[in-house]
DNA sequence: CACATCACG
DNA sequence: ACGTACGTGATGTGC
């Protein structure tokens, strides 16, 4: 039996743009309604596999159906430009797919479907009708198929229809299903209905009475009198409203089945446009990329697999006769550290000379490093680019690290990483991925890693040769193609200054920092897991005598039952999933019921336990340190970001967690010194905002929060209360988040009325700050970025959403980000300027960890004045502000003692 | 894999 | 009226 799909255009789409989570392409173009349909398309496609293939659409002009009834789809809310955007895009997919589009003037696509699908069953075939909404069910039958699909959590269900499955789950049939939709109404659809019937009464009287005819005829046998009269006086709406839900499957369509004979879909115009919207998963649909620019096709003809030893001689002597500003993109593939796991090097030397060397034979590790690291100092006495991808953790291999130590980090001038650069024009991205760069700087598909070596690959070296020469002269390749595009975009957003003299000596740093680490105490952590279990049971056992029964206490589910229902504790609902246990609701019983104080309690030690005692324990190298990752490519505002493990967030605001800081300590002969900014970011905002008050607030040299309170409260310095600063403080912090009243309110737990005169008191306080703010919103809305001091951008896309909710976050991000990113450049530069220091100085001591507006060094004892010396200098002056940056400075046994 | 929770700046 | 502070990462649970 040959089979025909049905898609309601308008209903599909509508339901992927709720569906999806908000996605655009590049040039903020929005996409996700046109993700979503194609994600249900697809997946109905394959499991049906039909010959015939259709979309229909409503048409938008005023012309209804049912003129008579003038208001009708006046209630519908008018669908957001998020969503209108993509309908012409959507349809302009379709055709270049050489789709099938019914458009029919006077008609809705419920008609045209409804149409088609009852000639088609009547011609013999399988009918499957996709639609995002019931209304469809009415046309329902053995052979007509209503599927409804429904994007959840990014993935798609289905649910189907037949007759039976109709009458199955709303105790109806199709046919009836228009009468119940007639006494209930829909207002979604501006049918009016009966007054007083909803959903259950209308259904209850279809059942009884078999139609809406019935219940006219027997009008008399309904119980209900308000039910009876209100039937009685509406016979003309129920009427109506029937004629209204009723779905013409007799309307004059366009279709054949000519027209909806399934073709090709892959087509060249199709590539164009899924490239276009970045649907880059789909783009591999397209037969091995028969639309890719020659220039791809042909790449492969300039890949070359060398393990001749004289073969790789001449190709790296031949690197001297490179030119001033030429670049080589090279990429070192490697299974681990392992000398045994180094699976070889590719290098581009031209567009059309590309190697990969394998680590094999003569061709072994320590020749090829040699190779890399005579190629450095080529590229820097001819003026050469070496470009590659994610350098940071490679640098060994291109320069020895006495030499950077020798010369200063100038020496790591000729490196251009691309996925710096890349993530600088847009920190937003979830990854960077060579090929995406590929895709989007140089307009250049090509196979990643897993459409080459499929998911299952673990390990490089058991690729075959052929396979991976191509993938590791392509990276190469991409490298070399990719560097002086980038280089031009930076350009244009006066990112270079940014790019040269802050992130790419920073990566060498944090290379540095990685690999020296930072020295732990095992068995001193062994102990305080130990510590820990003790309390740990002891609270167990008094919740579970409490509670009166057993359960587990680390599941919030559980943990909701028990406490809201089985004990009864007052609070609502919070979550989407049930009762929030999250600590501020629970805080907040806790003055009544003693068993919360145990659970808080109980959370505080396990969090504790699993995460600082056993999860950093897990980490601990043989050389007892703690090697963490610190990623330079993450987060949206400059910031760094430290993982396996965090070392970013080790306990610090209570006592018993702080504690955890004593097992950090110095190598022997070493103490640990801690050198941090003093209200960074507030000082940031005076500069920014060259408010004379709060810089003025600044040269007192004075507590800022205390003075603030002052100025706020009116109160002479000395008089202002513990409240009083307490209250100031908060507004501070708030400033640099992007103030909101609600958002204060509830961090000092006052009402909005408070929070909302503090704020006002502390605008009129520091009336440039307000300027300012407002300021920085109005241009980030017209830009669609936020710039920091030193040129870091951040997009902002929400600022244009027609959602209030996206909208004021937005804003709260165009005000956070200047502070929070110029914060981050500033110790970056920072950095930089220690370290050199430090090696110019020829010191031992260290860097070893960066938390965001503080350093951590492992200071060798005899070096410690010349470091603070030197702290106190590189520190505040890695920016001269209108206000001094000032650092606190200590230093200690341990990281707890700092 | 998503969610809730909680650790840090 | 909407429903929030900004930026992260790790863990355990539960589907």
């Amino acid at each position: 039996m040959q089979k025909i799909v049905l898609l309601d255009g308008h209903s599909i789409l509508n339901r992927a743009f709720y569906g999806v989570p908000d996605l655009t392409n590049s040039k903020g173009f929005h996409t996700n309604a046109i993700y979503g349909f194609l994600n249900i398309m697809f997946k109905i496609l394959e499991e049906e596999k039909p010959e015939f293939l259709t979309v229909a659409f409503d048409d938008r002009a005023p012309t209804f159906r049912h003129e008579i009834y003038k208001d009708y789809k006046a209630t519908r809310k008018p669908s957001p430009t998020e969503l209108r955007e993509q309908v012409p895009v959507m349809k302009e997919i379709l055709q270049a797919m050489n789709i099938c589009i019914l458009v029919k003037p006077g008609l809705e696509a419920d008609d045209i479907l409804g149409t088609i699908a009852t000639q088609a069953e009547s011609d013999g075939m399988a009918v499957s009708l996709v639609s995002g909404d019931r209304d469809l069910l009415q046309i329902a039958s053995d052979i007509i198929k209503i599927r409804i699909p429904k994007t959840k959590a990014g993935r798609t269900e289905v649910e189907d229809y037949y007759a039976a499955d109709v009458k199955r789950v709303y105790q109806v049939t199709p046919a009836q299903f228009i009468d119940i939709k007639a006494l209930m109404g829909d207002s979604s659809d501006n049918i009016p209905g009966v007054p007083k019937i909803g959903t259950k009464t209308a259904t209850d009287l279809i059942v009884k009475f078999g139609s809406l005819d019935g219940v006219y005829e027997n009008l008399e046998d309904i119980s209900k009198p308000a039910i009876k009269e209100s039937l009685k006086n509406n016979k003309d709406l129920a009427d109506l409203s029937r004629e209204l839900a009723t779905i013409n499957i007799k309307a004059e369509t366009e279709f054949s089945y000519e027209k909806a004979k399934i073709g090709d879909f892959y087509t060249k115009e199709a590539y164009s446009m899924f490239k276009e919207l970045e649907f880059k998963n789909y783009l591999s649909r397209f037969d091995s990329y028969q639309f890719a620019t020659e220039e791809a096709i042909d790449l492969q003809s300039f890949f070359t697999m060398v393990s001749d030893f004289a073969e790789a001689e001449a190709i790296f002597t031949g690197l001297e006769k490179l030119k001033s500003g030429d670049v080589v993109g090279v990429m070192v593939f490697e299974e681990s550290e392992a000398d045994d796991d180094f699976v070889g090097i590719s290098l581009a030397v031209s567009a059309e000379k590309v190697y990969f060397f394998p680590a094999e034979g003569f061709l072994t590790k320590a020749y090829l490093v040699a190779k890399l690291q005579t190629l450095t100092n080529t590229a820097l006495s001819l003026d050469l680019t070496i470009s590659a991808f994610d350098i940071k953790k490679k640098y060994d291999y291109f320069i020895a690290p006495e030499q950077v130590a020798n010369n200063g980090l100038r020496e790591t001038d000729c490196f251009f990483d691309i996925l710096i650069a890349a993530y600088l024009l847009n920190p937003l991205k979830n990854d960077y991925e060579a090929d995406d760069i590929s895709g989007q700087y140089l307009d250049l598909q090509v196979e990643n890693y897993t459409q080459l070596f499929g998911k299952l690959t673990v390990k490089m070296a058991a690729v075959n040769a052929e396979i991976f020469t191509k993938y590791a002269c392509t990276l190469a390749y991409i490298c070399r193609e990719a560097a002086p595009v980038l280089h031009e975009n930076l350009t244009t957003a006066g990112m270079n200054d940014l790019f040269n003299n802050i992130e790419m000596p920073l990566s060498y740093v944090l290379h540095d920092m990685e690999k020296i680490g930072i020295l732990v105490r095992p068995d001193e952590l062994k102990l305080y897991g130990e510590e820990l279990v003790g309390r740990i049971n002891e609270l167990e056992k008094l919740i579970y005598e409490k509670a009166g029964c057993h359960f587990n206490i680390n599941s919030p589910k559980q943990l909701g039952e028990v406490l809201f229902e089985q004990m009864k504790l007052p609070g609502g609902k919070k979550t989407k999933t049930g009762y929030s246990t999250a600590a501020d609701v629970l805080e907040r019983l806790a003055p009544e019921y003693p068993i919360v104080n145990d659970i808080l309690e109980y959370r505080g030690l396990t969090k504790l336990k699993s995460t600082y005692a056993d999860g950093l324990s897990a980490f601990i190298r043989g050389d007892n340190r703690i090697h963490t990752n610190l990623k330079q490519t993450i987060t949206a505002t400059g910031r760094l970001s430290s993982t396996e493990p965090n070392l970013q967030n080790i306990p610090m605001r209570t006592e018993h967690g702080r504690l955890i800081r004593k097992v950090f300590v110095p190598a022997p002969g070493y103490v640990l010194m801690a050198s941090d900014y003093s209200q960074i970011e507030l000082r940031i905002l005076a500069h920014l905002s060259g408010d004379e008050h709060l810089i003025e607030s600044y040269r007192m040299d004075e507590d800022i929060h205390r003075i603030t309170a002052a100025k706020v409260f009116h109160t002479p310095f000395d008089d202002v209360t513990d409240l009083q600063r307490r209250n100031a403080k908060a507004v501070n912090f708030g400033i640099v988040y992007g103030i909101s009243s609600f958002g204060l309110s509830q961090d000092l737990t006052i009402s909005r009325k408070e929070a909302e005169s503090y704020i006002e008191q502390y605008f009129t306080t520091y009336p440039q700050v307000k300027t300012f703010l407002d300021e920085t919103i109005k241009t980030a809305k017209e830009k669609g970025f936020v710039t920091t001091l030193f040129g870091r951008r951040r997009p902002i896309p929400e600022l244009l959403s027609s959602n209030f909710m996206q909208r004021s976050f937005g804003d709260r991000v165009a005000m956070n980000s200047p502070l929070q990113g110029t914060a981050a450049d500033i110790i970056k530069i920072a950095m930089v300027r220690v370290w050199d220091r430090i090696k110019k100085e020829r010191l031992r001591s260290r860097l070893v960890l960066q938390i965001h507006d503080e350093l951590l060094l492992e200071v060798a004892e005899d070096e410690a004045d010349k470091v603070r010396a030197l702290l106190n200098e590189e520190m505040p002056g890695a920016a001269s502000l209108k206000v001094k940056l000032e650092i606190g400075l200590n230093s200690g046994v341990n990281w707890y003692e700092t």
